[in-house]
Formats: structure tokens, sequence, C-alpha cells
DNA sequence: TGTGTTTTGTGAATTGTTTCACATTATATC
DNA sequence: GATATAATGTGAAACAATTCACAAAACACA
């Protein structure tokens, strides 16, 4: 069967946010010059990847040098368009039945793009198509069902059971076969 | 740089996941029997996919009759050992100063080995050390800072910022570059 | 019972990602 | 300045995941 594109993240990308995390402990610690080495110690990604991602998203360094933590900051930033405010609007349990038809006003006054979804599984969708009529073009959702939504519209699943379940899963097998032939099917959650 | 080994998550089972939610919502609508391509439908994964995914956990069905949604769910449970109990614990802020030293205690009564972190970014380090030295073998950590654990511990991050940011990402470049160069670098959260 | 149709299950081909290997360049030292 | 060294940056190779394509099996119906 022929599947629409998907939009899927680059792992490179998932990356970036986490060399960023690290280098803004780093700078609170004093660091002011990293090596890709650094950077591998801290988060365990290999220092080729973290190379490579950097190279893809156009970041550079100084060949013997290194990279200066607060460019790689700042660079980092321009990526995540942090520069920028962003305003996004959280539809949660309290304000699901007495605002939902103030909604496209509010979207529309602030220009929001971004939505946060928390509500009940069973009006997630009914939310989502009102969302998107508003001009709503992200959507982060709670609810544990896979939202219809337009290719243009982006939605980013969060799911705390799965994310138990799978660590559930992965101590589960780990007990049973300690490092033999199963290893290949564990779990870590997000890959970075 | 030579990298220690890292568990991750075959992209099959996060499906897996979804697989499951998806059938008890059909369930519980009353169908009794599905194809691969009504889980793709729901799901948005090719079916082609779908039979792989079952394929790799050793799932079968029916040719031309298709998989019994009951058998499919009990199947799935089996897989991620939800027909047994498993305790965790959860240490979040409030509980952090006072009980930390009945944490060995609590977790070796109740046999526990799975622990949910949500404390402040600065004391996640030194509970997960106090967790693993009380036997934990898996962790979903909620502090967006990266535990240093021994191979054995999982470690299943979940950063709430970095959904959003990622989401912010991608709503912008689309914005701009309208579906032409940039698509490759889009993010959808969760890959399914 | 035989024939046509639908669906599964899985090797093979394709596509995507990570690792390797090394040319290139910046810095330090004599 | 010349030389040695340590780091980056990136094609090529290796590995992993997805899609394709089709044989095999089950069902429907005459």
């Amino acid at each position: 069967m022929k599947q629409f594109t998907k939009h899927t993240v680059k792992n490179s990308l998932k990356r970036i946010f986490l060399y960023r995390a690290c280098l803004t402990r780093l700078k609170l610690l004093g660091v002011e010059k990293v090596y890709s080495y650094t950077l591998s110690d801290e988060t365990g990604v290999t220092s080729d990847q973290v190379r490579k991602d950097f190279s893809e998203f156009g970041i550079t360094g100084n060949k013997r040098g290194g990279y200066d933590v607060d460019e790689l900051i700042d660079k980092m930033e321009k990526i995540f368009h942090r520069n920028k405010d962003h305003n996004l609007v959280l539809i949660g349990m309290g304000n699901l039945g007495t605002s939902l038809s103030r909604l496209k006003e509010i979207i529309d006054r602030f220009r929001v793009k971004v939505a946060i979804i928390a509500v009940p599984e069973i009006s997630a969708q009914e939310v989502t198509d009102e969302l998107i009529q508003s001009g709503i073009k992200g959507i982060i959702n709670f609810a544990p069902v896979l939202l219809k939504t337009p290719a243009d519209v982006i939605v980013n699943n969060v799911n705390l059971c799965d994310e138990l379940e799978s660590v559930i899963y992965y101590v589960h097998n780990q007990m049973k076969s300690e490092g033999t032939k199963n290893l290949d099917l564990l779990y870590r959650g997000t890959k970075y």
C-alpha cells in the first residue's frame, strides 16, 4: 500500500538539541572552548557523529582550535529560532468545554502557530480539527491517539505510558537473557 | 573516537506500542478482525511495514483471513510483559530530601526494577547513583541532563522543552521554504 | 472439488544513517 | 619561518531500516 509522505525528524536534529543542553551546562561551569570529543564524552555520541552533524547544519569550528562555546550555542539557537518569540496555545481539560469557541480569535490575534493538546483521548481529534481550521501548523499531542492532520501540519506525539512500558520491556528482557541473543531488541528511548 | 555500546530501540518495537494502542481502541468499537492495511490506515505506517514488524516479533495471522484483534492484543501484551506486575518508584521534588535514605529499603522490599526521576536537574545524578546502588535497572528521566549510568541500566529521557522546540523548528522552516529544499530536515517527533 | 481472489510472510532491492579514514588546516614550539 | 601535532571536515564504506515484489496459503463461490 502506497503511503503519503510523512515528515520524520533527522536524528541529527535531535542530537543538536542534546548538544545545546550540554553546552549551556558547560558554559555555566565556565567552559569556553570545546572539541568534538568533549561533546562526545558528555553526550555519548561519537565525535565523528558530532562533527558530521555540525557539518550538516553548516556549523564550523577551527581546525586544531575546536569550537567556541558561545558561538556554538548562538548558532544552535538560530537553528531552533530561539531568538524569535513564538506564541502557543495550551488546550487542557480545564478550558476545553467553555473556551473552545474563542480559540480562533486568540490564535488569530496572537498569530499562534503551535499548540499543545492535553485533553482526553475522546476529544483530541475534535480539538485538532478546530486548531487546524484556525491555522495551527504544529501540535504537541499528549493524548494517546494518532491525530489525523493534513500533510503540512506537524504532530509530535508524547505518550508517557509508552515510555514507561518500553523501559519495563527492556528491564525484563535484560534480566531474562542477560546480554545474549535478544540484545538487539533492547530499548533506550530517545536515541541519540 | 571509539564508542561504548549503546542500547537503542528498534523502531519496530516503538511501532508495536502504536499498534497496540490502536487495537485497544478498535476493540472498544467492536472490531474483531483486522488486516495489515487496517492498521496502516489507522497508524500511518505502511501495511508492508506492519507485516514486517509482526514477522520480527513472531506474530502471525491468517493468510486471506487477517488477524484476530484479541489474539493480537494478547500477543503484544506478552511482548510488553503486561501480564506481569511491575512495581516502580517515582522520585519527585516532594520526597527528595526526606525519604532518599529509605529508598533502598523500599526498592528491596518491593523488588522494584524501574524508577521515574522527576527531580531538578541539579539532583538528578545524585538520585540516579542512589537508585543504581539499590539495584534499579531502568530509569525514566524527566530531568534535562544526560545521566551517567552503567551499561546494563537503561535510561529513557523525556524532555518536554525539546519536544516543543522541535515543533517550533518545523513550523518555522515550513513557513519559510514551503515544501522545497529544506523538507528533509523536518521533524515529526516520534517516528513511526 | 476446482478456480479466482485476497491477504500474509519474507527474500531482494532500495534508501537512509553511521562509521571510517584521511586530506586539510590551525596552532604551538623550536 | 619551518616542523610537528592535534583537531576539523567530508567523501567512501559499512551498516541498518524500509519498501518492493511475489510466492504461498486461505477463503469464497460455483
